[in-house]
DNA sequence: TCAAAACTTCTATCGAAATAGAATATAATG
DNA sequence: CATTATATTCTATTTCGATAGAAGTTTTGA
């Protein structure tokens, strides 16, 4: 068996998806631009044109022509493709235990007090709902 | 540019550390047989040993030679590829907030309320200690 | 000692991912 | 309307990852 493909965008798709997010809609040139801008990800036109459309393939995104090119939107949420992600870690490193990865999560990054306190809230409010309908 | 090597285990490469940070060091052959056992990976005897020996050239084991066979150990410990593999997709995807990832995860995975416990407490450890340190 | 058994190494295949050039199509303009 | 831009499609190249068979090596037992 030859490797199998990536159920989740590669490191490369995962920019140009970040890209189209935020911008919206955008034809090949102009995610181009933003690779070289924001990354520094110097591609050839049809380097990325190739990317797009393979994307597309892939149902990433959706093309529309617009006068002579394409634009290309997105065709999954951020939110989707993150929690997806996510759920695959959680899954492949620790056996499906969420709790797991934020304990690691907790004792192994560097965060910030406010961004404790958010966390620390939304725990709260998880409870509270969990006490109320579970 | 061809594609890179990966910076982190891959699927069939953590299966088989999994393996062998539970048990420690083993041959070819026993490897082989948990994988089969525990995720019914089924694969020739062959194909194990080239596994084994590219995780070896990757720096993940080491090899010692006991009697007629190798014995292969982890070479990387657990926490540090769990670790490692987290701050990747928190990079990747969250743009290094290791807080938006857990807000994330806490509002799209199910978690049990022992396990939220869990998570709170850690939370009010890390939090007196940043007030009294930081 | 010579063959069988047990291992390992070498070589190979196949698709995915990253990247881009050649060829082709389409639009614009003097 | 012919030429020049501009865009896209097709094809190609390179390495990685997954997998395994053939060939070679080392034990071991009759």
């Amino acid at each position: 068996m030859p490797r199998p493909p990536s159920r989740y965008p590669t490191e490369l798709e995962l920019e140009i998806l970040k890209i189209i997010w935020r911008e919206g809609s955008l034809p090949a040139a102009d995610v181009r631009d933003k690779l070289a801008e924001d990354i520094g990800r110097d591609l050839a036109h049809t380097s990325v044109i190739t990317t797009l459309n393979v994307m597309t393939d892939k149902g990433y995104l959706s093309r529309k022509r617009k006068g002579k090119s394409f634009l290309f939107r997105a065709k999954v949420r951020e939110n989707t493709i993150s929690r997806g992600m996510i759920g695959d870690l959680v899954d492949r490193v620790f056996d499906g235990s969420a709790a797991a990865m934020m304990l690691k999560l907790i004792e192994s990054r560097d965060i910030t007090t406010e961004e404790l306190q958010k966390v620390e809230k939304l725990v709260q409010e998880l409870k509270e709902k969990t006490d109320s309908s579970g």
